[in-house]
DNA sequence: TAGTGATTTCTGTTTAAACAGAACTTTCAG
DNA sequence: CTGAAAGTTCTGTTTAAACAGAAATCACTA
């Protein structure tokens, strides 16, 4: 597969986005080829595009299906894999935001439970810092639990809501002033 | 100020999250310090608190002054600056989305809209490919509209839409299954 | 079961960001 | 106007991540 001239400034730029993020630019570069591209790829065909080792792109592509963002499949009388990124948008974004939660949100609980837990016997920090801790813990567990509720909605759902933008809260008549 | 045993894993894990969101170690450091501290802080106060070096906390103020999230006040008879984080967590939050939307979300969506707009009289990229990147378009279109609209709303507006989680599906009788 | 194609793992190199320390600039007090 | 304190900018070093290429493993076919 050649890029054009708009393919590659897509990836690029979803690179650089990604680098932003936290993402590794390849990885993020791999995943937006993968999701521009009518058909499943294989790996050698993704290191020639973009111009990466075979090795760097194995490892990259290992990481996206550890996010599940990218399948692996088959094409009949050929032993190469060839992979795939999921297309819909929606799915994309969910998988995301949930993988998010699992490895950095979950753990930022963790650590601000037991925070607020050993300042239980500890003489040493000032109230004031212990409660503003415990601010923090109460503020992530909101945001957190609200997302495991909207979670449960259809994706049907999910998206008239969010069509509605801030109607929602006028037709609640939750809006105070305008 | 010496950091106390519970103080030191709450700054070191912010460390480490901000990371892995992009955020340089040492800012989200001395951000974690800075909301923690009843009181602002001087620059070689939270320079021998983290021990980093001077001129490594004098880049990062002047980053986190840029993302809004820091203030710079005064002590009467104090030439120093002394440095204080937004300690109310909602604004701490929509202060972070809005400057995140600025710089990456709005760059993404002018590259996009360039990308449909010279799709137009491109002949060498494959249809399903341009179709692709427009229906991108499309949904970061519709994520930041909605993120607009939720803008517009009060702070307390949100609080509750936000607690009632999936409550609100369900009073506007947009829940099609369970 | 030997051999080839495909993939992964390992190891060393490259690159970019983070950082420290020094030099420099600014600000204010006396 | 001078000197000291505070703050910033510059420059070189360190460190960690990203990456390439080689080696090793695995998987299948003939």
């Amino acid at each position: 597969m050649r890029l054009t001239p708009i393919m590659e400034r897509y990836v690029l730029h979803w690179g650089e986005m990604g680098a932003r993020w936290g993402v590794n630019r390849s990885v993020a570069q791999i995943h937006a080829l993968l999701y521009l591209s009518p058909k499943p790829l294989t790996a050698e065909e993704i290191a020639d595009t973009l111009a990466l080792a075979r090795s760097n792109v194995s490892t990259s592509l290992r990481e996206l299906q550890g996010w599940g963002l990218v399948t692996l499949t088959h094409a009949l009388g050929d032993r190469r894999d060839h992979f795939e990124a999921k297309t819909d948008l929606w799915e994309m974004l969910l998988t995301i935001v949930e993988e998010r939660k699992r490895r950095e949100v979950d753990p930022t609980l963790t650590m601000l439970r037991q925070c607020v837990l050993d300042a239980g016997e500890d003489k040493e920090t000032d109230p004031e810092i212990k409660a503003r801790i415990e601010r923090m813990l109460t503020f992530v567990e909101t945001l957190s639990n609200w997302y495991v509720q909207m979670r449960t909605l259809q994706k049907s759902t999910l998206v008239s809501l969010m069509k509605m933008g801030s109607k929602v809260a006028k037709v609640l008549k939750l809006t105070r002033a305008a």
